[in-house]
DNA sequence: TATAAAGTTGCTATATTTAGAAACTTTCTC
DNA sequence: GAGAAAGTTTCTAAATATAGCAACTTTATA
């Protein structure tokens, strides 16, 4: 626990693990929902590397563990500044990568 | 135009581009707030990218100009549902990368 | 410099998220 | 199995985001 290196978590490992591996049927249809539960998951994830209840977390946000179960189970689409204070709380440090596709189907 | 390789935007550039380089004062400060500008900024460099005005994207996910507008210019914490809207809409994919930070802190 | 196109801002209404409280269910631990 | 701890759900109120519209400002372009 106390050497533990850097930990890091991508949404495509999550996705790898709780979706699917790409290819698979239900990947890349639902990706919008998914993403959401995805979210949801890392939360949970992160808060269990913390060794933290929900009660926990709440407290250091300033809100009820209910708010924490509520975001954990993705109940609704979640504000950017939710999201930052959360992981924030559990010393995360969360980002965006956008990745533009290009405009041509490459062949295989 | 026709060639041009799979785009690459991390939020980590574009904090060295429009904030200043890690160390600098107005970086790790307003990081909360800095993040929601960053995500606009995200938007509005991808619309370019796409050479869409406002009212293009608009149309393509059902809303008017105002609201790319408000979204780019970060008004508000805009939901993770609009933002996939927004990006699916730009052929962009948008993922969260979460980074736990070690408990312990490395001595230089 | 006119004119059009693109982008911004204020106002309003509606929809949705956030949040607490309490009851409930599941999971752990003795 | 009983009790406690952790997590979930439902209900309600409040704060906030979404959205349209129209007027306005800025930027391009003829």
């Amino acid at each position: 626990m106390a050497t533990k290196e850097m930990r890091r978590t991508t949404l495509s490992e999550m996705k790898d693990r709780y979706i699917g591996q790409v290819g698979t049927p239900d990947r890349d249809s639902y990706e919008y929902e998914l993403k959401m539960e995805v979210l949801g998951k890392m939360i949970k994830s992160a808060r269990k590397e913390r060794n933290m209840t929900q009660e926990q977390l709440g407290k250091l946000i300033g809100v009820q563990k209910s708010q924490i179960s509520k975001l954990e189970s993705s109940a609704n689409s979640a504000t950017i500044d939710t999201i930052m204070k959360v992981f924030k709380a559990l010393k995360a440090d969360i980002n965006f990568h956008v990745k533009l596709e290009d405009d041509f189907v490459k062949l295989a």
